[in-house]
DNA sequence: CGCGAAAGTAGAACGAGTTGCAGTTTCTTG
DNA sequence: CAAGAAACTGCAACTCGTTCTACTTTCGCG
């Protein structure tokens, strides 16, 4: 009588559902006040989970937001593979990308601060997940370069996923005014992919 | 019989050698545990110095290490005008100078690690030190430069800076090996400087 | 000199990330 | 269906950055 335990049984459905609850009270407190408002205290009881059982899904709280920023850097890719930048050069490509994704972050700059203090904090554990967010860095400018032909793309690419990362990093420490990010990246974009 | 109060009168003296025996406190605990082993109380202690009065000259345990890193930049850039780097293009001589900084900072990876770390902290209150810091960071890439001529030579110095600046925080956040952030460096500069 | 403000001291107290623990619930599996 | 392991819960406790308080010392200046 058993139903057909879909996919995964019913233990890892019921975890990600947890999961998600988690990473969407995270947001709603980063939302409304930045980094220091998202408190474990308080996600674990946005989502309705014990403090222990939070701390079992991220070992901590910059784990917590830097996978937070790895659903949200998905999600761009995903939304870029449907919807390709427009441009004639890849340069004009990437820095329309980059414009949109800018874009995205200054809309909710608390959310963002939140995210990219994560990402930049130096805690070695989180290196892993941290890198799976840089990875998808990178997917996304390579993906807008596409088939041109471009000198040493591999690197082009990976020098343009650290200004992109030294820009936010700027933005988010208060050292640039927020409309600057896009700009700076667009000047990188067209030193390197001149 | 006043002795002639050299300069600055005593009390900014006696001011500018506590400010100088906190840095080296804080400098000998990163060194010997990086980041986190440089703790506000101990700090205080090595300093011979109250905690109150610790937070009095350093607002804030990040401010504490941007300064430390504001000094090790000065002396890099004062060295630098002594003894310029060596190189027949302008990108040979950035190269030069960012291999040399690089091996200065891997030399000591903890305290290299502590000051990183406050450098990427989103500490709005220490923006206008850390800007000091990019700022010296920037002019030591510049100089490197020279006179030759480069296209927009401040934006590739920008541009470089940021990517230094992200190669430093990679290495720290235990996603690039040691050896990787002064290649990185030097694909950055080839690519800007071609 | 001698006073008053600024700077320093010792130490308690607060807040938030993280850990540890004892007891309960929920799955999976045989 | 009956373990029994793994996951959860609630909560206390610990650490370390930061703040506050009450008191003392030091220095520049009239």
């Amino acid at each position: 009588m058993a139903q057909p335990v879909a996919v995964e049984g019913r233990r890892a459905r019921n975890q990600a559902v947890r999961r998600k609850r988690v990473l969407e009270a995270a947001m709603a407190l980063a939302a409304a006040g930045g980094y220091e408002a998202v408190q474990m205290r308080d996600v674990a009881e946005g989502a309705d989970v014990a403090l222990g059982t939070l701390y079992r899904y991220f070992p901590s709280k910059d784990q917590l937001l830097v996978a937070a920023l790895g659903e949200w850097a998905s999600t761009l890719e995903r939304r870029l593979k449907q919807k390709p930048p427009a441009g004639a050069t890849a340069a004009d490509r990437v820095i329309d990308v980059l414009r949109r994704a800018s874009r995205a972050l200054e809309r909710e700059p608390r959310v963002t601060g939140a995210m990219v203090t994560a990402l930049s904090s130096p805690d070695p554990d989180a290196a892993a997940t941290k890198n799976e967010v840089y990875e998808t860095l990178r997917a996304i400018i390579s993906g807008a370069i596409g088939g041109a032909a471009v000198d040493s793309p591999d690197e082009v690419v990976r020098v343009l996923g650290y200004v992109w990362f030294a820009a936010l990093v700027s933005w988010v420490g208060g050292m640039a005014a927020a409309g600057l990010m896009a700009d700076e990246l667009e000047v990188a974009a067209r030193l390197l992919l001149r």
